[in-house]
DNA sequence: CACCGATTGTCAATCGTTGTAGACATCCAC
DNA sequence: GTGGATGTCTACAACGATTGACAATCGGTG
C-alpha cells in the first residue's frame, strides 16, 4: 500500500542508501542518478513516512501554534497566517486552542505531543501564564503578544502602548473630552494598553476617570456590547471610547446602534487588530492594524532559527509594524 | 533528555514491555505491578512518543481537517467545533488550508503527510474538486457540505436545498416581490441553494427572474459588496436578498448602508451559516443557523468508525438540523 | 596498466514502541 | 503430585528511515 523507500530505490535501480541521499541532498551525486532516483520517486509518488523519518532524526518539522481559541477573528486571520509562513518554509503547524484558564499547563502536557512538535509559537490573551517562567520543556518557544516580564523568551509583538498612545491621541484631536477605555482587564494585555492610553491623555493634561476605564471578563463582542450599556448608563457618558480590541468595539457599536446613538457624531470608536469584520462594518471601524503578515512571517522564522540551535542565550525581541487605519467610526 | 520507555521500566524494575501493557491498558496485570508502573511514569514525567507508537501501530490518532481558509469566520468556527470534538475523543486534528482551486491536489500531496494521519475530513466550498472520485488515498475520508454526487463517501451536510427553501419563503412570507439572489456561481454550493430559492419562488406562483441572480467570484464580504451594488443599479432594484452565506450578506448590508438604503425597510436581507459577526451587525442578520455542534461531532464520529474500519462499503449520509433564525435585517 | 578520486553499494545499528510467542509461576481438580 | 488451565510477565523482532564505516566500482590520468 504505503510506498516505501526501498521501493523508489528498486524502481531506480539504486541502493536505498542511494536515495536518502538525494532526498537529503547528500553532495556527491551524478546528475544521472539523481534523476533516475527523482524520476522514480514521482512515479510512485513517493513520501517519506513523517513517523520513521521524526523517529530517527528527533526532528518532525512540526510546530505548534498556542491560541486561545481559533475562532475569534484575530486568531484565526493569525492562525492562517502563521500557517502560510511555515508552509513556505515546508514545514507544518499544528493548532492548538488553549480555551483560556489552563493554558500553561495544556501547552505543556498536550503540547509537546510526545516529542513530536520541534517547537511552539505561543499567543496568550486573557490568560497570565506566569508560570511560564519554569516552563523548561526544553523546547523552543516563541511568545506573541505582550507579556510583562522581558528577556524570558523570544518575543514578537506590537509596541503596544505606544499604539494605545496613538490611538487616543487620535480620539484627544477629535476634540474629544470624555474618552472612555474598554478591556482594562486583569491582563496583561488590558495593562499594557491601559498605560498607553492613559499617557496619552495626560500628554493633552486631561485626567483618566476610573469611571471611564472598563474592565471586560472576556475581549468578545458580548463583553464589549454589555461595557458600552455600563458606560450609557453613567451620569455622563463618554464622547469616545477606545476599546483594546475589535471584538469589543463591534460589541460596543451595537449597543450604541441599539441606543440610537449616532456613530461617530455623538460617540466615536477605536479598536484595536483590524480584523476584517470592522472593515465591513457600518460605520466601518477605525482600529491599530498590525502588520500580521510580518508578525507571522518573523514568529516562525525566529522559531525556526531557534530549533536550528541558533541565538544563544541572548533573547530576541521583535517589534510588529503597525499603523492606525481611520474609518468612519471616528469620523474618517 | 526525553524518557523513554525502559527509563520508566528500569525504574519500576519490570521489562519495557509491561510498562507498554500497563499504558495500553492490557487486561492481565497486577494491582501492585500496575501501581509500581504507574508511580515510576508519574515520578518521571514519561509522555509515551508519538513518532515511534505512530510508526508501530500504523496508527496516529491524528486527523486532518481540510478548509478553504480559516481566516472566514464560517470556517474558524468549523474548525474550533472540529477540534473540540476530536479532543474529546483523544486525537488530534491537523488543521489544512487549501487555499482556493488546487485543493484536491494539495490534499492528497500534502494532505497525507507521508502516513501520519489517519483520515481527513474535507470541507470544500468554492471548488468543485471532481477529481475527488478518483482521489483513492486509501485514507478514509468525510465529506462536509454539498455535493452532487451522492454515495462517494461518508458525508455530513444541511439539507441546503430545504434550507435554501425556507430563507426564501420567509422573504415571500414578508410580503416582498422581487427577491435576488447572491452567490449562485458555479460552485456546488450555489447551485443546491439556488435550488432551493427557486423553488421556493416557485411554490409561490413567481416567476425567477436571471438579472436577479448574481454569480459571486468568493463567497466573502467583498464579492457581496459587489453584488449588491449591480442590483442596486437595476433599472428595478429588488426588494430583499437572500444571500449564500453570511459573509456575501454582510459585505450586502455594507452596500445597501453606504447607499443609504435601510433594511429592512427598503431591502431584507437573509444570510446562511449563522455567525457571530451577524449576530452583532447592525441589524443584525437573519439567517440560516446550522447545529454545528452536531455537525463536528457526527463528522468526527463518523470518521474514527470508518477508520476503525466499521462500516463496510455503504456511504453514510447524515443531515445537520438547522433552524432559520429571523433577525433584524428582515425585520425579527 | 596501475592509480586516484569521485560515486555508489553493503551491512548493521539506531530511534521508541508494540505484537507475537513463549517462559514461568500459580492454582485447581483429579 | 501430576496435568491442565489460567494468569502474569519477558525476550525478540518488527515498523520505515537514516547514518556511519567500509568496500566496491567507475571514469579518467600519468
Amino acid at each position: 500500500m504505503a510506498t516505501r523507500l526501498s521501493d523508489v530505490a528498486a524502481r531506480a535501480g539504486v541502493s536505498v542508501k542511494t536515495v536518502s541521499n538525494v532526498i537529503n541532498d547528500y553532495p556527491h551525486i551524478t546528475a544521472r542518478t539523481r534523476a533516475k532516483v527523482e524520476a522514480a520517486i514521482a512515479a510512485l509518488d513517493y513520501k517519506p513516512n513523517v513517523s520513521a523519518r521524526s523517529l530517527r532524526k528527533g526532528r518532525s518539522d512540526f510546530i505548534a501554534l498556542a491560541i486561545p481559541e481559533m475562532g475569534s477573528p484575530y486568531f484565526a486571520e493569525l492562525g492562517a497566517e502563521i500557517s502560510r509562513a511555515a508552509k513556505r518554509r515546508g514545514i507544518t503547524v499544528l493548532i492548538d486552542q488553549t480555551e483560556g484558564e489552563s493554558s500553561a499547563e495544556r501547552f505543556v502536557l498536550d503540547g509537546m505531543r510526545g516529542q513530536l512538535i520541534d517547537g511552539i509559537i505561543f499567543s496568550p490573551l486573557a490568560t497570565a501564564p506566569a508560570k511560564l517562567t519554569s516552563a523548561d520543556t526544553g523546547k523552543p518557544l516563541v511568545l506573541l503578544g505582550e507579556r510583562p516580564a522581558g528577556g524570558q523568551f523570544d518575543r514578537v509583538a506590537v509596541d503596544s502602548v505606544q499604539a494605545s498612545y496613538d490611538a487616543t491621541a487620535h480620539l484627544i484631536s477629535l476634540g474629544r473630552h470624555r474618552i472612555a477605555a474598554i478591556g482594562v482587564g486583569g491582563t496583561s494585555t488590558g495593562a499594557v494598553r491601559r498605560k498607553g492610553y492613559r499617557k496619552a491623555l495626560k500628554a493633552a493634561g486631561m485626567p483618566h476617570d476610573a469611571a471611564l476605564e472598563l474592565a471586560a471578563s472576556g475581549y468578545h463582542r458580548l463583553d464589549g456590547a454589555t461595557a458600552m450599556r455600563e458606560l450609557l448608563a453613567l451620569p455622563e457618558p463618554p464622547d469616545a471610547v477606545f476599546c483594546f480590541n475589535d471584538l469589543l468595539a463591534l460589541g460596543a457599536l451595537r449597543t450604541l446602534a441599539e441606543a440610537g446613538l449616532r456613530v461617530p457624531e455623538d460617540v466615536a470608536v477605536v479598536g484595536f487588530d483590524d480584523i476584517e469584520d470592522g472593515r465591513y462594518h457600518s460605520p466601518s471601524l477605525t482600529t491599530i492594524s498590525q502588520d500580521t503578515e510580518w508578525l507571522a512571517d518573523n514568529a516562525v522564522a525566529l522559531l525556526l532559527d531557534r530549533i536550528a540551535g541558533n541565538g544563544g542565550s541572548t533573547h530576541r525581541d521583535l517589534t510588529v509594524p503597525y499603523t492606525l487605519k481611520i474609518r468612519e467610526s471616528t469620523g474618517g
